[in-house]
DNA sequence: ACTGCATATATCGGTGACCGATATAACGTC
DNA sequence: GACGTTATATCGGTCACCGATATATGCAGT
Protein backbone atom coordinates (compact mmCIF):
# COMPACT_ATOMS: atom_id res chain seq x y z
CA UNK A 1 0.00 0.00 0.00
CA UNK A 2 1.37 3.52 -0.75
CA UNK A 3 0.95 4.46 2.85
CA UNK A 4 0.86 2.08 5.88
CA UNK A 5 -1.65 1.79 8.45
CA UNK A 6 -0.15 3.06 11.63
CA UNK A 7 -0.65 0.74 14.79
CA UNK A 8 -2.19 1.32 17.93
CA UNK A 9 0.69 1.30 19.40
CA UNK A 10 3.08 3.55 16.95
CA UNK A 11 -0.09 5.73 17.05
CA UNK A 12 -0.24 6.85 20.53
CA UNK A 13 3.39 6.82 20.98
CA UNK A 14 3.91 9.50 18.34
CA UNK A 15 0.50 11.28 19.63
CA UNK A 16 2.51 11.12 23.43
CA UNK A 17 6.03 12.93 22.18
CA UNK A 18 4.65 15.38 20.81
CA UNK A 19 5.73 16.58 24.39
CA UNK A 20 8.92 14.97 25.43
CA UNK A 21 8.71 12.32 27.33
CA UNK A 22 10.64 9.13 28.46
CA UNK A 23 9.92 5.53 27.53
CA UNK A 24 7.89 5.09 31.26
CA UNK A 25 6.51 8.12 30.69
CA UNK A 26 4.56 6.68 27.04
CA UNK A 27 3.26 3.74 29.01
CA UNK A 28 1.41 5.53 31.64
CA UNK A 29 0.20 8.34 28.94
CA UNK A 30 -1.23 6.03 26.62
CA UNK A 31 -3.62 4.05 29.23
CA UNK A 32 -4.16 7.82 30.49
CA UNK A 33 -5.01 8.92 26.67
CA UNK A 34 -7.03 5.69 25.90
CA UNK A 35 -8.92 5.91 29.31
CA UNK A 36 -7.07 2.82 30.41
CA UNK A 37 -7.78 0.64 27.41
CA UNK A 38 -4.47 0.61 25.69
CA UNK A 39 -1.89 -1.39 28.10
CA UNK A 40 1.68 -0.99 26.46
CA UNK A 41 3.46 -4.14 26.87
CA UNK A 42 7.16 -3.31 27.68
CA UNK A 43 8.34 -5.17 24.36
CA UNK A 44 5.70 -3.24 22.33
CA UNK A 45 7.11 -0.61 23.55
CA UNK A 46 10.77 -0.55 23.82
CA UNK A 47 10.84 -2.32 20.35
CA UNK A 48 8.64 0.32 18.75
CA UNK A 49 10.77 3.14 20.07
CA UNK A 50 13.64 1.50 18.64
CA UNK A 51 11.62 1.30 15.30
CA UNK A 52 10.97 4.87 15.31
CA UNK A 53 14.03 5.85 15.88
CA UNK A 54 15.47 3.50 13.07
CA UNK A 55 12.68 5.67 10.64
CA UNK A 56 13.43 9.53 12.32
CA UNK A 57 10.40 9.68 12.95
CA UNK A 58 11.20 10.37 17.06
CA UNK A 59 14.70 11.35 18.34
CA UNK A 60 16.45 11.15 21.84
CA UNK A 61 16.84 14.23 23.46
CA UNK A 62 20.00 14.77 24.60
CA UNK A 63 19.93 16.31 27.86
CA UNK A 64 19.58 14.48 31.41
CA UNK A 65 21.96 12.30 30.27
CA UNK A 66 22.95 11.62 34.05
CA UNK A 67 19.47 10.54 34.97
CA UNK A 68 18.40 6.64 33.83
CA UNK A 69 15.37 8.03 32.01
CA UNK A 70 15.83 8.51 28.40
CA UNK A 71 13.79 10.98 26.87
CA UNK A 72 11.97 11.12 23.23
CA UNK A 73 10.51 13.11 20.78
CA UNK A 74 8.22 13.32 17.63
CA UNK A 75 10.32 14.72 14.66
CA UNK A 76 8.85 16.60 11.56
CA UNK A 77 8.52 13.48 9.92
CA UNK A 78 6.72 11.68 12.56
CA UNK A 79 4.15 14.64 12.99
CA UNK A 80 3.50 14.36 8.91
CA UNK A 81 2.81 10.63 9.87
CA UNK A 82 0.58 11.31 12.22
CA UNK A 83 -1.46 13.92 9.83
CA UNK A 84 -1.76 11.46 7.32
CA UNK A 85 -3.10 8.36 9.84
CA UNK A 86 -5.78 10.93 10.71
CA UNK A 87 -6.77 11.52 7.14
CA UNK A 88 -6.71 7.79 7.23
CA UNK A 89 -8.84 7.25 10.30
CA UNK A 90 -11.77 10.12 8.67
CA UNK A 91 -11.72 7.62 6.08
CA UNK A 92 -12.19 4.76 7.92
CA UNK A 93 -15.23 6.34 9.76
CA UNK A 94 -17.28 7.65 7.32
CA UNK A 95 -17.18 4.43 5.62
CA UNK A 96 -18.08 2.91 8.49
CA UNK A 97 -20.90 5.31 9.96
CA UNK A 98 -21.94 5.37 5.91
CA UNK A 99 -22.76 1.71 5.81
CA UNK A 100 -24.47 1.21 9.38
CA UNK A 101 -26.19 4.12 8.95
CA UNK A 102 -27.79 2.89 4.97
CA UNK A 103 -28.63 -0.48 7.47
CA UNK A 104 -30.52 1.51 9.78
CA UNK A 105 -32.43 3.16 7.32
CA UNK A 106 -33.50 -0.09 5.58
CA UNK A 107 -34.78 -1.06 9.02
CA UNK A 108 -36.82 1.63 9.73
CA UNK A 109 -38.55 1.76 6.06
CA UNK A 110 -39.57 -1.51 7.18
CA UNK B 1 -6.61 -5.27 25.93
CA UNK B 2 -10.82 -5.39 26.72
CA UNK B 3 -11.06 -5.28 23.28
CA UNK B 4 -8.75 -5.28 20.54
CA UNK B 5 -8.60 -3.42 17.69
CA UNK B 6 -9.45 -4.59 14.12
CA UNK B 7 -7.18 -4.59 11.38
CA UNK B 8 -7.83 -2.76 8.30
CA UNK B 9 -7.99 -5.58 6.41
CA UNK B 10 -10.51 -7.59 8.57
CA UNK B 11 -12.61 -3.86 9.07
CA UNK B 12 -13.15 -3.18 5.59
CA UNK B 13 -13.99 -7.18 5.60
CA UNK B 14 -17.04 -6.98 7.45
CA UNK B 15 -18.06 -3.52 6.17
CA UNK B 16 -18.60 -5.44 2.17
CA UNK B 17 -20.25 -7.82 4.16
CA UNK B 18 -23.16 -5.99 5.15
CA UNK B 19 -24.33 -6.71 1.85
CA UNK B 20 -23.66 -10.67 0.79
CA UNK B 21 -21.01 -11.15 -1.18
CA UNK B 22 -17.82 -13.58 -2.30
CA UNK B 23 -14.75 -13.28 -1.80
CA UNK B 24 -13.30 -12.14 -5.07
CA UNK B 25 -15.85 -9.36 -4.41
CA UNK B 26 -15.20 -8.28 -1.09
CA UNK B 27 -11.16 -8.09 -2.73
CA UNK B 28 -12.91 -5.23 -5.45
CA UNK B 29 -15.33 -3.62 -3.38
CA UNK B 30 -12.13 -2.98 -0.21
CA UNK B 31 -10.68 -1.51 -3.08
CA UNK B 32 -13.23 0.43 -4.20
CA UNK B 33 -13.93 1.80 -0.82
CA UNK B 34 -11.16 2.77 -0.04
CA UNK B 35 -10.06 4.82 -3.23
CA UNK B 36 -7.70 2.41 -3.98
CA UNK B 37 -5.57 2.59 -1.25
CA UNK B 38 -6.45 -0.63 0.59
CA UNK B 39 -5.60 -3.78 -2.19
CA UNK B 40 -6.18 -7.27 -0.25
CA UNK B 41 -3.23 -9.83 -0.52
CA UNK B 42 -5.01 -13.17 -1.64
CA UNK B 43 -3.52 -14.43 1.35
CA UNK B 44 -4.70 -11.95 3.57
CA UNK B 45 -8.27 -12.33 2.36
CA UNK B 46 -9.02 -15.98 2.44
CA UNK B 47 -7.23 -16.09 5.79
CA UNK B 48 -8.95 -13.63 7.47
CA UNK B 49 -12.82 -15.28 5.99
CA UNK B 50 -11.54 -18.58 7.55
CA UNK B 51 -10.66 -16.87 10.81
CA UNK B 52 -14.12 -14.82 11.03
CA UNK B 53 -16.17 -18.02 10.14
CA UNK B 54 -14.65 -19.45 13.21
CA UNK B 55 -15.26 -16.75 15.24
CA UNK B 56 -18.87 -16.56 14.17
CA UNK B 57 -18.58 -12.80 12.99
CA UNK B 58 -19.44 -13.65 9.60
CA UNK B 59 -21.35 -16.79 7.92
CA UNK B 60 -21.24 -19.17 4.67
CA UNK B 61 -24.83 -18.38 2.65
CA UNK B 62 -26.04 -22.00 1.74
CA UNK B 63 -27.04 -20.96 -2.05
CA UNK B 64 -25.51 -20.89 -5.07
CA UNK B 65 -23.41 -23.97 -4.70
CA UNK B 66 -23.58 -24.85 -8.25
CA UNK B 67 -20.96 -21.36 -8.67
CA UNK B 68 -18.04 -21.62 -7.78
CA UNK B 69 -18.27 -18.33 -6.21
CA UNK B 70 -18.76 -18.94 -2.24
CA UNK B 71 -20.58 -15.92 -0.95
CA UNK B 72 -20.55 -14.73 3.01
CA UNK B 73 -22.59 -12.30 4.94
CA UNK B 74 -21.84 -10.71 8.27
CA UNK B 75 -23.51 -11.53 11.70
CA UNK B 76 -25.03 -10.23 14.12
CA UNK B 77 -21.88 -10.97 16.47
CA UNK B 78 -19.96 -9.18 13.46
CA UNK B 79 -21.79 -6.07 13.10
CA UNK B 80 -21.25 -5.48 17.05
CA UNK B 81 -18.01 -5.88 16.39
CA UNK B 82 -17.90 -2.50 13.60
CA UNK B 83 -19.61 -0.86 16.42
CA UNK B 84 -16.72 -1.11 18.88
CA UNK B 85 -14.48 -0.88 16.27
CA UNK B 86 -16.06 2.46 15.04
CA UNK B 87 -15.76 3.81 18.82
CA UNK B 88 -12.55 3.08 18.94
CA UNK B 89 -11.71 5.01 15.93
CA UNK B 90 -13.43 7.86 16.88
CA UNK B 91 -11.46 7.99 20.48
CA UNK B 92 -8.56 8.00 18.18
CA UNK B 93 -9.23 10.55 16.02
CA UNK B 94 -10.11 13.18 18.94
CA UNK B 95 -7.16 12.10 20.45
CA UNK B 96 -5.16 12.69 17.50
CA UNK B 97 -7.16 16.14 16.01
CA UNK B 98 -6.89 17.67 19.89
CA UNK B 99 -3.06 16.91 20.44
CA UNK B 100 -2.25 18.16 16.79
CA UNK B 101 -4.86 21.10 17.48
CA UNK B 102 -3.30 22.13 21.15
CA UNK B 103 0.24 22.39 18.83
CA UNK B 104 -1.19 24.53 16.13
CA UNK B 105 -2.31 27.02 19.22
CA UNK B 106 1.04 27.03 20.44
CA UNK B 107 2.16 28.44 17.13
CA UNK B 108 -0.59 30.95 16.57
CA UNK B 109 0.65 32.58 19.93
CA UNK B 110 4.07 32.84 18.91
C1' DA C 1 18.18 -0.61 58.01
C1' DC C 2 15.11 -3.51 55.53
C1' DT C 3 11.12 -4.58 53.10
C1' DG C 4 8.16 -3.87 49.40
C1' DC C 5 6.17 -1.46 45.65
C1' DA C 6 6.46 1.63 41.75
C1' DT C 7 9.53 3.28 38.40
C1' DA C 8 12.48 2.30 34.41
C1' DT C 9 14.79 -0.06 30.60
C1' DA C 10 15.87 -4.16 27.99
C1' DT C 11 15.65 -8.81 25.82
C1' DC C 12 13.62 -13.14 24.25
C1' DG C 13 10.41 -16.81 22.54
C1' DG C 14 6.00 -17.41 20.75
C1' DT C 15 1.77 -16.08 18.23
C1' DG C 16 -0.80 -14.14 14.65
C1' DA C 17 -1.72 -10.89 10.65
C1' DC C 18 -0.23 -9.88 6.49
C1' DC C 19 2.19 -10.20 2.02
C1' DG C 20 3.73 -12.09 -2.31
C1' DA C 21 4.28 -16.09 -4.90
C1' DT C 22 2.44 -20.02 -6.65
C1' DA C 23 -1.12 -23.30 -8.07
C1' DT C 24 -5.43 -24.50 -10.05
C1' DA C 25 -9.47 -23.90 -12.70
C1' DA C 26 -13.65 -21.86 -14.82
C1' DC C 27 -15.52 -18.01 -17.54
C1' DG C 28 -15.70 -14.73 -21.42
C1' DT C 29 -14.24 -12.98 -25.77
C1' DC C 30 -11.68 -12.34 -29.89
C1' DG D 1 -8.49 -22.49 -28.88
C1' DA D 2 -5.66 -18.91 -26.85
C1' DC D 3 -5.61 -15.29 -23.53
C1' DG D 4 -7.00 -12.26 -19.74
C1' DT D 5 -10.03 -11.94 -15.92
C1' DT D 6 -12.41 -14.04 -12.30
C1' DA D 7 -12.08 -17.02 -8.30
C1' DT D 8 -10.35 -19.81 -4.47
C1' DA D 9 -6.59 -21.83 -1.87
C1' DT D 10 -2.01 -22.70 0.28
C1' DC D 11 2.70 -21.75 1.80
C1' DG D 12 6.99 -19.50 3.48
C1' DG D 13 8.65 -15.37 5.22
C1' DT D 14 8.41 -10.93 7.74
C1' DC D 15 6.95 -7.95 11.28
C1' DA D 16 4.24 -6.17 15.35
C1' DC D 17 2.87 -7.41 19.48
C1' DC D 18 2.54 -9.88 23.90
C1' DG D 19 3.93 -11.85 28.26
C1' DA D 20 7.67 -13.36 30.88
C1' DT D 21 11.91 -12.52 32.68
C1' DA D 22 15.93 -9.87 34.17
C1' DT D 23 18.02 -5.99 36.27
C1' DA D 24 18.33 -1.87 38.90
C1' DT D 25 16.93 2.57 41.02
C1' DG D 26 13.70 5.60 43.87
C1' DC D 27 10.84 6.03 47.66
C1' DA D 28 7.72 5.28 51.51
C1' DG D 29 6.41 2.73 55.59
C1' DT D 30 7.81 0.16 59.77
Amino acid sequence: MSHMALTEAVYYILLSLMEPMHGYGIMQNVEHLSNGRVKLAAGTLYGAINTLLEKGWIVALSGETNSRKKEYQITEQGKEMLRVELLRLKELMENGNRILEEEQNEKNRS
